[in-house]
DNA sequence: CAGGATCCGTGACGATACTG
DNA sequence: CAGTATCGTCACGGATCCTG
């Protein structure tokens, strides 16, 4: 999904349907829930350990992603002053008000992913 | 948010997150939750119906959503032969099942909604 | 190690005009 | 009314190189 901050135009919309887009404004994109998800199933990680757990992203994504979430104060954002600098992110408490959310996503993602199974075959 | 149909490297993600990523894959585009939103609110609608529900959308968009959405089986379609053709959507029983994850969806934007519009002031 | 800077392709999305 | 065709823009997002 990709979303542009546009030009809001709010002519006459419920405020359900604005509620879905306040929403699908933050989970938009390619990652957030996944980097939430993550976060919320394996508590505290470092940078590289993200990288390595949400799968196809790359460095400069997750970077981005991750100060667009600090922003938004679902994840917290620690640098940890090691010889090599490190760097670990967790999930605040706001970001854990997602997990229900979050939880219902994934069930009736699994629940489709068995349809499309049977499905193809 | 913006998906590619990316090439699968599923090198070890667990079933959880790759539930996530198949959710995505469908809700991602910045408007298909909001359709079927109002399909699930508002039951049978015309095209045009749709285009002023949906708030900013396009008719391009609107049509393009459509169809994905058909394809997956989340809405059906029906011509009607009246005089200037008209179309009918609906949301489908298997899109029903989202009812669930949508509602948890705008539950959780309606309350992030409030606490911007408190730290706004 | 964390993550910024740069370059660049692809495609999501929009506006407008057109058809049956 | 319900779309489709065409065109243009710019954000997404990947690869690579560079720094503290």
């Amino acid at each position: 999904m990709r979303l542009k901050k546009k030009t809001e135009i709010p002519h006459e919309c419920s405020k359900v349907f604005m509620a879905i887009r306040d929403s699908m404004e933050l989970l938009s994109g390619k990652w957030k829930i996944q980097i939430i998800g993550v976060l919320l199933y394996k508590g505290t990680l470092r940078f590289m350990d993200l990288l390595r757990e949400v799968d196809g992203i790359g460095a400069k994504m997750l970077s981005k992603e991750l100060q667009e979430l600090e922003l938004n104060e679902l994840v917290k954002r620690t640098v940890c002053n090691t010889k090599p600098i490190t760097v670990e992110y967790e999930i605040t408490e706001y970001g854990k008000t997602m997990k229900a959310m979050i939880s219902e996503i994934t069930h009736w993602g699994s629940e489709h992913r068995k349809r499309i199974f049977k499905k193809s075959r």
